[in-house]
Parts: C-alpha cells; structure tokens; sequence
DNA sequence: GATAGTCGTGTTACACTATATCGCCCGGCC
DNA sequence: GGCCGGGCGATATAGTGTAACACGACTATC
C-alpha cells in the first residue's frame, strides 16, 4: 500500500470507531488491527492469511483470535463476508450508506472477476427490492441476504 | 423417506441419466448414487455427510469421491451448492426451467429458514434481470450468480 | 494387435476453514 | 470487597476441500 492509501485507510478506521462507539461498542486495539489489515488487503482475504499477517505484531494470535475480531467487524457492518471465496473485505463504505438510508446492515452485492479475483461492493436498490420481493412473495421473512455474481471485470475484457 | 417419494427420486434420476445422454455426458453408477442420497436427504446435506453414507455402499469412497461427483452434477445442473451452508441440494427441477426457457444453468435463489434449516429453491426472473443489469451497469460481464436470503419460513412464523 | 489418449475412479496425503472450551485479566457496579 | 461481563490468550479438535499420483476401461488410429 502506498502513503495516501495507508492514510485513507487510517481515516476509515477513525470513522469506524466513532460508529461503533455510537452504537455501544468497542473497536479494540486488536479488532482496529484486523479491520486494518482487512481495509489494507487488495482483494479479499482469508481468514488464516490474516492470521498470518496478524501474527507479524502479536505473535501468539491464534484462529479464534482472527474469527472473534472478524465477527465483530461483520455484526458492526465493518467487513463483509464473500461466501464464494471465504474470505472478507472491508465494507466499501458505511457512512456512505447511511447517506443514502441504509443502516450498518446494508444490502450489498458483489462483483467477482474470475481472472483477477477483483471483487467489487455494489449496492444496488433493484435487487435488494426484487429479492425481498420475490422472498415475501413465498411467504418468507428474510433477514440478510446474499448476493454475489462471478464474471469478468471491465478491466480485464 | 417413504415409498413414494424413493420412486419420485428413481423417477428424477431417470430423467437425469437421459438429460445427460443428450448433452453426451455420462450419469455413472457413482453419479447416479450420490444424486440419489442428494436428492433423498429432507434438508442440503454436506459433502462429509454424503460421504458417510456413500460409504455404506462404497466403502473405499474418499473425499474426492463425492466432491468429483458433486463437480459433476453441478456442471450439469443436477444439483445447486448452498454456499452459506457448505451443503448441496438436488435441483428443483431442470426440467421444469427447461420449460420456461432457462438452461441446464439456470439462474435460481435459495430461502434458507434459519430456524427449521429448510432450504427453498425459487426461480425470480425479476431477480435474475436486476442482478444481471447492476452486474452489466458495472461493466462486469456475469457469468454466475449466487443468491440465497437467510430468514425464517411460513412455516415457521 | 500394438499404441496412445481420454475418462472415470481409487488412494494417500495434505491444506484450509472454523469452532469448542477453559482460564485469566480487567473494568464497572452494588 | 465481591460479583459479573466482556475481551482476550491458549489448546485442542472438528469440518471442509484439493493436490498428486496410480490404475483400469474404453476408444481411436494406424
């Protein structure tokens, strides 16, 4: 990562302790250090990598370490889970959700290239509709919701 | 699972060797097995569950045993990963979205109730279109889509 | 009928992902 | 002080998925 970027990421994590702090939680030393590392990951990033990254500054991490801070991040809307490719991302941009009327659980898709293994956040309010639609619609009540979609990424066409 | 139902299945995988035939693909003995356990299991069964009782039959089976044959049927539309479970399902029914139009790679969504563990295969073609456009909107050409909503089902409520 | 190629399968070993459990420390609270 | 809950360290284990190589059956081609 380059200067600028390792700023913005420094700033994200800023912002995201003011939010969890607004919602009666705690980002620790060690959860800002995986959201870190997590925000800092050009492409989504497994767990056990983490792990190994982690280990770089607190040798004795361990994967209940890694897992713990991870599900915090995820109930937080800091990280979100890329179930194709177990491994996370950092949520592209929460507050600007909230902007647009999302909580911190806001819908979101997302775009993975099969030749780069980019994977893109989307958030887009035709599918989230479309998809809580069609699920009322079979008498279901739902609650989160996954949307990923392989393919190939403008970049590499 | 009762009588009726074990020829409901026998039936389905009939109906799979010739779907198979036709795309000069091969529905073995192997195949038709795990299809058979796919299809008989009331929920998504996991590949090491497979396993097991592929074992009662085969008792040399392995882990790349079932996941071969797994490969196989998803190729062939014969049966859908749940990726928020790590399990499999039997396709719904391939035939019946042969008839509306969709290929053996048809797009589908799955409603999986987090209280019961029933899993629900649908098949929006509103979902499927919004996915697709958002997906195109970002220069991304899909290739497959994965949707499934965590909630709580009819019964259930 | 030999040769080579493909496909399906067997077999072993390993890598990766995730959770259970116990115990300790620390900070808040009555 | 004594109690509690959250966060964390540490160990062990469970669950999921692949790599790599071997073997036999079948086919094609000469």
């Amino acid at each position: 990562m380059d200067a600028s970027a390792s700023t913005d990421v420094e700033a994200m994590l800023d912002r995201a302790a003011d939010s969890c702090l607004a919602r009666g939680a705690q980002l620790t030393a060690l959860r800002r250090q995986v959201l870190r590392l997590v925000l800092s990951a050009p492409q989504p990033i497994g767990a056990y990598a983490l792990l190994d990254q982690l280990r770089a500054e607190r040798p004795g991490a361990a994967p209940p370490t890694v897992y713990r801070a991870l599900d915090f991040l995820q109930e937080n809307g800091l990280v979100h889970r890329v179930e194709r490719l177990n491994a996370f991302v950092g949520c592209a941009g929460p507050e600007a959700h909230h902007h647009c009327g999302h909580g911190h659980d806001h819908p979101h898709q997302f775009l993975i290239c099969s030749k780069c293994g980019a994977t893109a956040e989307i958030c887009d309010d035709r599918v989230a509709h479309a998809v809580a639609d069609a699920a009322r619609l079979a008498g279901f009540a739902p609650h989160r919701t996954t949307v990923e979609v392989e393919g190939v990424c403008a970049a590499c066409r």
